[in-house]
DNA sequence: TTTTTAAGAGAACAAACGTTCGCCAAGGTG
DNA sequence: CACCTTGGCGAACGTTTGTTCTCTTAAAAA
């Protein structure tokens, strides 16, 4: 069920209070962050975000709410980004249970590998890789690029600058590098979304 | 520093209890846990565990506890187990602060990956692979065993059953199975840990 | 042995906190 | 128009909860 701009914000704020402080905030803590002079009004807000699936009011029992969604996670990018902003931070389908931190502090998704072109790097296909949002890639980096022509498509290769081309280079020989000219990249025909970082797997591998 | 038995029956009831309530337990709760019947004793004893660096207090929040280890998260096998039990549930040097749930809900350890045995397999040096314990595995599984000749060691191949000889195969064509005939099974020689149900690569690989 | 320290009991108190009740304004709907 | 739902205010109340004091006992140290 949707959620009103008020219940969107009283929901972000308990997720990060939960993050910053290990243990979820009070009614009047809420209150407080969203603009609400009354409890009551959080209370009924509170009990209309437990309706919709978001969170379980523990009854009488301070600071008892309990999230459903798990707090801290590394969001999954399920369909590929179309339009600005590229890496849209909200509505993913999937969070894993990871805490961020573990991989690094900045911006993070994750990516479900599709095909077998990095084999030879250890990364099979139903992988999810953890990328850090960054468009300024190093070479030799393993790099998640979206590609416009012939239609949006984000990959996963390994990046090779070599005066000005851009090669995205397959760890399987059986498959060809992408190469971009100076041009193609100045005419957004490739964008470098961000580097690996990580990588789980689920599964017996 | 050591924890005493009810500070460690203490600690460990306050991470069940935030594990399956998602917020912390009172003071009085803990009390009652530990057989405690003086609110005042239970205050002493969390001081302790905040001097000793388990836990922060927040001064007159309720439920103002914050844990410093993570609440659920997967133990890293450190050094290589010597005598029963296997694995040993404590003192773990390092824990993943991933939801075990994740990869499933019964028992999992990691065990970081030594070799390259096992590249064929997408499975390279430094790599976390995540274990289900189980001694029941199937053919074809790729398992985590323990050797215990010539000196203790464990090491992570693919499991071959045939009619009573039990293989550990590598994925890389550098190495050699190990083989092991029903005698050698029924002496000791090679016990299997769990299977392999995940694997978490940290860095840029 | 005397002294000190650690670990817990029990009472008392002041906040912190959840919860309910009645009221009100805006907006849609018959 | 009259009616109902939605979303918010404000007051009041009763628990729940952290925190401090003093006292007791047993073990350790001197």
């Amino acid at each position: 069920m949707a959620l009103s701009p008020k219940e969107k914000e009283a929901l972000e704020f308990i997720e990060a209070y939960f993050v910053d402080n290990g243990f979820p905030p009070t009614v009047r803590e809420i209150g407080e962050a969203i603009g609400f002079t009354s409890k009551s009004s959080v209370y009924k807000l509170l009990r209309r975000l437990e309706a919709k699936g978001y969170l379980e009011i523990v009854p009488g029992e301070a600071r008892g709410l309990r999230l459903i969604r798990p707090a801290r996670g590394i969001p999954v990018l399920g369909k590929i980004p179309a339009g600005e902003p590229l890496i849209p931070y909200e509505d993913f389908e999937e969070v894993l249970p990871v805490d961020p931190s573990f991989f690094g502090e900045e911006k993070l998704f994750a990516l479900r590998v599709k095909g077998d072109s990095m084999v030879g790097a250890g990364i099979l296909p139903g992988d999810l890789v953890v990328i850090r949002v960054t468009e300024e890639a190093k070479n030799g980096e393993i790099v998640a690029a979206v590609l416009t022509e012939p239609e949006a498509e984000v990959t996963l290769k390994r990046l090779e600058l070599k005066d000005g081309t851009l090669v995205l280079k397959p760890e399987n020989p059986s498959y060809e590098p992408f190469v971009f000219e100076k041009e193609d990249v100045a005419r957004g025909r490739v964008k470098i979304l961000g580097v690996m970082v990580g990588l789980i797997r689920k599964g017996k591998g």
